[in-house]
DNA sequence: GCCGATAGACAAGTAACTTGTCGAACCGTA
DNA sequence: TACGGTTCGACAAGTTACTTGTCTATCGGC
């Protein structure tokens, strides 16, 4: 995606940290097509994840991924569809469906952090590791706590 | 957008580049829209840096933001809608329709830039310039020359 | 003067969201 | 214990930024 000239370096970086995104995503997505992970779509991979570390309803998932609930809860319609969750009612509050990853969301976990992790490590060659990880660092600043709004706090 | 757990340092680097572009393509936004320009999605924008750039027709916008002709076609009626753009028909062409960009296009375009210098700026002031400069180098270097597929060469 | 390549138009489909509305369930308080 | 506000998930429709597929008009080399 793009590789149009801006004349504007702020611009200019904004579409590095796109492409690079896109860079990873793409070969990931490729790589997990061939090994028999073919309907699923980079959100999935990232949606499951969140299930997997504990957003296990559709309003939590949303929460946490900074979308709405109705968009957290066709994502995970969508991953129950390919068989990589399941969902059952809780217990402990009628209101809820808990969503849980199955062996097969397990697997495709599995495998997409080796894929990631393999680009990540080519990437580690090219540039060397610890230049690498001082890039992580410092995305890691500029990108936390992006300054709350009143929006934040519907739905 | 996203603050999941990943357990993989590959996925998270992924994260970091998405967030890092939305963290600046948001703020840039919100300020647009401030400033008279209410409509403009943040797609539009960059597609009228590489119709400044001489993607003057809608086939090579499409080769240059790689995507289809159609996509780049339909992105071209939106900026002509909103007045960025105007097309006129190719004197030596009669297939082609020129895309030029408007007085009110450029000035999209300038203040555009101006905010998405502000944001590097700020963020060469949290992690110092030259680490920006080194950021920005690693990270044109990682996404260079996605390797060409028989794909790149349809449409 | 044909023929393959290219430009753009038109149509329909898709993914990943959004807003808005709704009823059911939960929970603190009076 | 009844109420009132909050939260949960479901359903419906709309939006953005694409895609594939098909079509006609035009161009350019041989």
């Amino acid at each position: 995606m793009i590789v149009a000239m801006t004349q504007s370096s702020g611009a200019e970086l904004a579409l590095l940290l796109l492409g690079g995104f896109h860079t990873m995503v793409d070969e990931v997505h490729v790589e997990l097509a061939k090994r028999g992970h073919e309907g699923v779509r980079p959100a999935h991979e990232f949606a499951l994840r969140a299930v997997d570390a504990g957003a296990d309803t559709a309003s939590e998932l949303g929460r946490r991924l900074s979308v709405t609930k109705q968009a957290a809860a066709q994502t995970i319609a969508a991953l129950e569809e390919f068989g990589y969750v399941n969902r059952e009612p809780d217990p402990g509050d009628a209101r809820r469906k808990r969503v849980r990853v199955t062996p097969r969301g397990r697997e495709l976990m599995t495998i997409g952090s080796a894929l990631f992790d393999d680009v990540r490590n080519r990437w580690a060659v090219r540039i060397g590791p610890e230049q690498l990880g001082t890039l992580e660092a410092h995305l890691a600043r500029l990108t936390e706590r992006r300054s709350f709004t009143a929006e934040d706090l519907q739905d």
